[in-house]
DNA sequence: AATTTGTTATACACCATATAGAACAACAAT
DNA sequence: ATTGTTGTTCTATATGGTGTATAACAAATT
């Protein structure tokens, strides 16, 4: 499944499990429909816990990224096509105003910012 | 010096700190040669502990934003012209990247999410 | 019938966060 | 020169998050 996990991260490993599971379904690799591992056995592929993979399946839940159905596995949400909710969008703005702020401060200027945007955004969209 | 602390946050205090300083900074309302309050001063001003606060303080110097003169203060840096290093400019990278992939996950198209970072930009650009 | 599933509970260790108090040497101001 | 402020350092404590470990449960699957 293409996941690495580096215990000696100051990121926690259900943080890490998260955002590389959202950039694996952001890059078309796992669609939605499609069911994730067990808790147990990715857990066990990853070497570390069972309830450190729980806890980044209910963190993707509470995104609103993925459906969890008790006993039997956690599923992919399907793509939204009526666009993005209020709620979500002002999460993802209040996650890219400090970024931001502080790619200015280091000296960047807003073209240069937008076009580092779009480069991350088109190595995601080119899979 | 219009800093607001939640204390009920999941945010950490001295993470919030940083965070609302470097927005000052790229709004301008804070410039190069700018020297911060003392840490006992803005500590009591904010109502928390004076070394949460000096732990601000250097996260802002390990990320090259401040620099801080012992017995003296702490001093913002001027703005680079020289424009980004490539060692800033890989940290902003990784952390754009989960923030970006969230935004395709919940469904945002690329151009809504340029156009979201232009918002953002002209809103911190325009003071 | 046996296995696997997500869930729940308890327990433990470790680290980050936050506060508190104290003391120090260097600097500025009166 | 004395006073007060500065960032620094140290010790101490409390709290919560993170991660692991083990166990048991009920539901679903095989």
């Amino acid at each position: 499944m293409l996941i690495q996990i580096e215990t000696s991260s100051d990121i926690p490993i259900y943080t890490q499990l998260s955002n590389q599971l959202i950039e694996l379904i952001a890059r078309g690799q796992l669609k939605g429909g499609d069911v994730l591992p067990s808790v147990r056995s990715l857990a066990s592929d990853l070497g570390v816990n069972m309830h450190t993979v729980n806890k980044s399946y209910h963190e993707l839940e509470s995104k609103g990224i993925i459906r969890i159905v008790p006993k039997s596995g956690a599923v992919i949400n399907p793509s939204i096509r009526d666009g993005i909710s209020d709620e979500h969008r002002l999460r993802i703005v209040e996650e890219l105003k400090p970024i931001i702020a502080e790619a200015i401060v280091l000296g960047m200027t807003a073209k240069e910012i937008q076009h580092l945007a779009s480069s991350i955004l088109s190595d995601m969209k080119e899979e």
